[in-house]
DNA sequence: CATTTGTCTATACATGTGTATAATAAGTCA
DNA sequence: TGACTTATTATACACATGTATAGACAAATG
């Protein structure tokens, strides 16, 4: 019926009868985007519904993506550079310690409200989906890792304030803005400007919490 | 074909013709803790799936839970039960503070390893699912953050170690181990070792570093 | 211009799903 | 025993899904 009702009014339209001229890989991952939502998530939205949000046939999905696969890990880097980019902005932003905290969180938790939900991608279901989805997930969560470890080696020498295991202590950051992230996702804007407020005590507590253990026993082990 | 061959089969063999005599809520959530697995979280395994597993008629199905999502809040809180059960056993395997986070993070990791696939449940998916699943999921975590903090406050007040902000210490512990655990699930026994290694420094951390600030402001907000 | 090539669509098929309905077996109690 | 209730099954329907095949149109090429 759908379909029938479909052709009648492309047929009685002006349209040089239906045809998309052109489609990118950019417009079915938009499309695939506008289908994320509180319940929806990457592993859960089919093929066929991406090409109807796109306008396209099924078939047509094939000339651009393998597979949902090609076109979820496609989504995930994205949403990574994104990410990694606005954090990096964030950063430049503020210079002292506590400073450059708040503004990341600030901007992460700005991210999640979002028109696109390129986050969502990044936070829900990192731990289920195909294994290709979760290793490109972890991709980016390390690089992120990386990137925040460096800072945060940076900023505490120069407060001549040293860390313990800053590896550590940025992944355990990262981890813990992620999985918060996620659960806020829906939340109301005053439950995630409470989110934020507790991730930055948490983070405080981590990075006071690796140096005070750095005075105890300095960058190695603890005996 | 199949049902061919399976009707043939039950007809040689002596079995009184097809019937489950009584089939038990029980029977049904073991049955689809079964199909979990690395790729497959519950909110992607299908009520047909769920019967197949247990050798029941699909239609049986609804004497027993009027939806999946049931089935699901059913896991969820026999697995929140099972975790507090097992956690506390660990706790009073142990009386000081450090022991007492090894052992429950040992064990915390053990049971990831279980055959029964109840961890699992709590781990994957807390971000996307059904509303009444992911609520069902966050009470679990809540009371797993309150009593938590009980044991903080209780054994931080013993050592003469106060802490700033309980709560937020209990719910980044809770957070970032069930996050990490999530990512741990389909590592191998080495990497969960390791894992439980990162875990406990960075508990380490959180504790230090809220006695830190306690130190600092005490117990009133951080100016 | 004609031809070829690449892209998108239409149709179709086999399979999986949730669930409605009716039939059947087991259990219970007179 | 037989009647009645309850739990289980069989059959069926109306979808939705992934994808194979073949046809139609546009753009590129000769």
């Amino acid at each position: 019926m759908t379909t029938i009702a479909l052709e009648a009014n492309l047929a009685e339209e002006s349209n040089p009868p239906h045809r998309k001229p052109h489609i990118d890989r950019e417009d079915i991952m938009s499309a695939a985007l506008k289908l994320l939502g509180p319940n929806r998530s990457v592993s859960t939205i089919s093929l066929r519904e991406v090409a109807r949000a796109a306008g396209i046939a099924p078939n047509s999905f094939y000339r651009h993506f393998r597979d949902m696969d090609e076109l979820a890990v496609a989504l995930i880097e994205r949403a990574g550079e994104k990410l990694r980019y606005v954090i990096r902005e964030a950063r430049q932003r503020a210079t002292t310690a506590p400073s450059i905290i708040r503004s990341s969180i600030d901007t992460f938790m700005e991210q999640l409200g979002a028109e696109e939900q390129l986050l969502h991608v990044l936070l829900c279901e990192g731990t289920v989906g195909s294994d290709a989805y979760k290793q490109a997930v972890e991709m980016v969560l390390t690089e992120f890792e990386n990137e925040l470890q460096e800072d945060l080696v940076r900023l505490s020498t120069e407060a001549n304030a040293p860390l313990h295991r800053p590896d550590l202590v940025a992944k355990a950051i990262t981890r813990l803005v992620f999985a918060m992230g996620g659960n806020a996702l829906d939340k109301s804007l005053e439950e995630k400007r409470a989110i934020a407020e507790q991730m930055m005590v948490m983070v405080l507590f981590l990075m006071e919490g690796s140096e005070a253990v750095f005075k105890q026993h300095g960058s190695g082990d603890i005996v």
